[in-house]
DNA sequence: CGGAATCCCTAATGATACTG
DNA sequence: CAGTATCATTAGGGATTCCG
């Protein structure tokens, strides 16, 4: 989590998608729904602990729906609100910036970062 | 800083930004040379230390571009680099959604985040 | 002035096991 | 399946002091 700085206005949304996977959950629920555990397994080696965690903090910023099916297991499913898909030009500047980076300038290549 | 994923491409760049202050840094240089207690005074509470960790990661990854004028006591300039303004849109980007988000949504007003 | 060197410390993440 | 509960860990950040 950073600590903001006094004046500086991206403060709120940088705390906000700071914590670890967050911009990554969004990333992968940017073309529709998932379910927990395909979520859980298009990130990694995410422990469900913290996932679980991050789509709490995220459910409760209004950024991301959580609907529970009647099923039995339960499944459920997570998909982004019309808040979350706002957030998605961070995303498309985020991809863009790593492209050009790594295309024009070769960073991100060996060990650099 | 947070873990990257397998394939979503964002990961180095946010393994790049995630670390505190490094956005905000990055925003006040946006329009020019800072020096160290500059930059330092504009961050607000950040410690000398985690500071010169930042910069020294950025200059690194020449994100950052370091300039010790032959002064007595010394001063350094820090000042983006070509790489350094591709960034930006990202900075963009966040300053964009946080707007709206805040004027369309209500976000970021109370104790939300 | 711009750090480097210490020391400290908590929040955030992770591993594991268990459950409705 | 989708979580909770517990515990362990650690590294990132902060406070302080001192230096050229």
């Amino acid at each position: 989590m950073q600590k903001p700085s006094q004046n500086c206005p991206l403060g709120p949304c940088i705390k906000l998608l700071s914590p670890a996977w967050t911009l990554e959950i969004i990333y992968y629920l940017r073309e529709g729904t998932l379910r927990f555990g395909e979520l859980r397994q298009a990130l990694g080696k995410v422990s469900s602990k913290v996932l679980t965690t991050r789509l709490r903090e995220l459910e409760k910023n209004r950024i991301v729906k959580r609907k529970v099916l009647p099923t039995n297991p339960p499944m459920v499913e997570y998909s982004l609100t019309d808040i979350g898909l706002e957030l998605l030009p961070i995303l498309d500047a985020f991809s863009k910036v790593s492209v050009k980076l790594q295309n024009e300038y070769g960073l991100f290549n060996k060990n650099e970062i």
